[in-house]
DNA sequence: CAATTTGTATCTACACATTTT
DNA sequence: GAAAATGTGTAGATACAAATT
């Protein structure tokens, strides 16, 4: 085949033959990461066949194998053998989501804060923890984990949850982003692939992209994660991992139903995945009227329950719980160890005060009334989707039908006086077709925001 | 060359030609690796070179280039172009060092505590916090790299010790160890390469291998690293970054001179090596006094600076500053908030009011007068060492002949009744030759204990 | 359901750099 | 200082697996 027959082709990327230098593998993959970073190359485009490539540039295709390696590495690309090798959803754009500072009288329903408003039983606890003169004790070193007594509240409140563990085999850690990434990184290696929702929390996309570990989406319906799928992809991608959010997924609401949660269960026990549960809404009090059983008690041995306190109580406190099966607890001890040293006492010990003197709970159950009251109003002026896709939780999930890039979206709505957050930040793979907001109504900082921000997104959208 | 010709060689390492189940590379990567976390390969053996066991299995010699990346990317062996390959001092075991409970009686010489006992101004100042009523404002979740006025205590103190900063360019982490590890996820990948110390921070060693960046060790003397084994490993290893604690290295004690800072910032400049300054003890009144320039002045633009409030103020409260290049910014608040989402306010405030009340100085004094005094003991029972080595540290770097297995030596100690760190546990690379010990002297919990600890060190070694 | 497209895994080939002799 | 030993970097060949047509 002659070498110039490409020219006129329509490779969606093409590497400038002239201006190749040896090495050509490290030349090309810095070509193509720069094309996709300056956003030459869009997320979703379909790149060339490695053989076409390499007969464009009169090079052995697996050359071009190693080009794509190197990207799909920093997590720019991802192959799927059959289909090619697509440009990455995320790769160019960060979607961390943090508290950056809203223009004022910007209305927040994009952050997830928990009515962090709510602060006087937290007061409280504070004073009572520096009255108590224990205050030396909390300034050592030791008990990296924790101290046996904070580990012992710990394993109280996650017991009400339905995890059954010891002290043993519980720590303490600096809140549940902080828990997933001692989880990853003293678990998985660079590559390793965890299989998640379609969509997920986002940080936790990002988590994975810092540490070069590959998220691969299952499908899912209205119960969860569908196990199907989830066997079919063990079968040919050879997973390591798994992440859920059993008890109300980020950003979905979906709340995994006892069925799908045993049916999930063997085939993660059939392929020895590691299970990470994060548990971030266990804690609403009607969840525990009817509570479902922890996919960590049915996964005993292979398993992590992470179970923050930051959404739930306080977000200023960093605090986190993890349990974990005996098989991982040296290298998650190690982990934490040699990301953390330890987790701070004081916080810890406001936290431990805070449950053993019951006002958690009081806490828990205010912030879960004050939630009920924010989904009504949501209810309100979303009928039919809180109808459709409605549960009780500090967000909701609503289907929109606008076509336009996703941040121009966001910024639209910024602009109208309220942020909101687009299911893209939240997309595992690539785009699925159907688009959402995840609508937060625990951060507005009062009832009388949050109807307001709920008014303008009503216009926005009709 | 006849196959049967090497049943009778003497190599290190013989994989059982009988046995071997293609894929030959993942089957004999795994055989290595176990034969060598078993103990069976000891930490420096020689494996054969690649040639010769290829030969013996009738493979291409690649083959088992293959089989040593894996190993060496697992941080299990190391090779030398011209030498061989090597497995790795602390391919088998864990070095990290925690505050594990020591039995009753044993005197802590090992761990590094700063005088944790010292804590009367410390307390004051959570009382001072949890009184101001500026409680609410530490619960939220805004200001992830930390509020402003905390980080212009953070800057203040950072300014007394040669370093000059802004806001923008200083963030708030949970330790040291902790800032260091959203620096190495943010800025490094796996297989990068970072220069370091022969000897240095053994949690910086255990940090690496978690993340599968290698660290590559440089010769150094009396001065610090010696910038012409710097230029040429640069030369050869194409270094990613460099490690240093100029004011008071960890173990060494060593201390960079004014003229080693700049001939090392000027190779460091030439090959655009990122720079993360440890300065865990630049604390140290004295060295205020006759201070040096701080390695991040000299290479602004290319640095990290870290400083660690732990061991100097209070090892309970999880707090470090650290200062950044422009050019690092995004990345390293990018990783803060996925690894991290933000440090715990609380703990920040407590050492802001520490810094602004003016107790932090007192508390730094205080400290440097206590291991002046724990020095002086060191002096009187090891004269020779204190004139040979001696710094005003609150470890000490000590010469022994002793030639054992390294826990071999550590648990005798324990045996006898103190807790001392063999050299080993700080190694990079393979045995020096020499053999020390780091004798800890701010650990023990008073002085009478600490001079018993010298008293039965001195028998031991006699 | 067979043929085709496309990515992946494994092993081989060879030029080259560094260290030792 | 040349030759030999030894590890490293880059590229190619081949068999195979998954998805599409």
């Amino acid at each position: 085949m002659s070498v110039n027959s490409f020219d006129n082709y329509p490779l969606a990327w093409k590497p400038e033959k002239e201006k190749l230098k040896q090495p050509y593998f490290k030349a090309l993959a810095e070509d193509l990461e720069n094309r996709i970073k300056r956003g030459i190359l869009k997320p979703g485009t379909k790149l060339p066949p490695q053989r076409e490539i390499a007969d464009y540039l009169n090079l052995n295709y697996t050359t071009i194998t190693r080009v794509y390696e190197i990207c799909k590495k920093k997590g720019l690309v991802y192959g799927a053998a059959g289909k090619g090798t697509f440009v990455s959803p995320h790769s160019s754009e960060n979607i961390t989501i943090t508290a950056s500072n809203l223009t004022d009288g910007c209305i927040e329903m994009g952050a997830v804060n928990g009515f962090s408003e709510y602060t006087e039983l937290t007061e409280r606890a504070t004073r009572a923890v520096v009255e108590k003169g224990y205050l030396r004790n909390l300034y050592e070193y030791t008990h990296p984990a924790g101290q046996p007594h904070q580990l012992a509240a710990g394993i109280r409140w996650m017991e009400q949850l339905g995890v059954h563990t010891d002290n043993e085999h519980t720590a303490i850690f600096a809140g549940a982003q902080n828990a997933i990434t001692v989880a990853l990184v003293s678990l998985f290696s660079p590559g390793d692939k965890i299989a998640t929702d379609q969509y997920t929390y986002s940080n936790l996309i990002e988590l994975a992209k810092l540490l070069h570990i590959v998220l691969v989406p299952i499908r899912g319906d209205k119960n969860g994660m569908c196990p199907d799928d989830l066997k079919r992809q063990c079968g040919t991608n050879k997973m390591k991992g798994i992440y859920l959010m059993p008890s109300c997924a980020n950003p979905t609401t979906i709340v995994i139903s006892k069925e799908r949660r045993e049916e999930l269960a063997a085939v993660i026990r059939k392929h020895r995945l590691i299970l990470i549960e994060d548990d971030v809404s266990a804690w609403m009090p009607t969840s525990i009227g009817n509570m479902l059983p922890s996919m960590f008690d049915l996964l005993a041995g292979q398993s992590i329950y992470i179970c923050g306190m930051t959404k739930n109580l306080c977000p200023g406190l960093r605090i986190a719980y993890m349990t974990f099966a005996e098989c991982f607890r040296q290298e998650i001890l190690h982990g934490l160890f040699n990301i953390n040293v330890k987790t701070s006492s004081l916080d810890a010990e406001i936290i431990t005060e805070l449950i053993l003197n019951g006002d958690a709970y009081k806490i828990a159950e205010h912030k879960h009334s004050l939630t009920e009251r924010a989904c009504a109003l949501f209810a309100k002026y979303f009928p039919e989707c809180w109808k459709e896709h409605g549960k009780i939780s500090y967000y909701q999930w609503m289907p929109i039908e606008i076509e336009k890039p996703f941040r121009d979206i966001e910024e639209d709505f910024i602009s109208q006086g309220i942020r909101v957050y687009h299911s893209e930040r939240f997309a595992v793979a690539k785009n699925q077709g159907h688009n959402f907001l995840r609508v937060t109504l625990c951060s507005a900082g009062s009832m009388r925001k949050l109807e307001k921000g709920l008014q303008i997104l009503k216009s926005c959208l009709d």
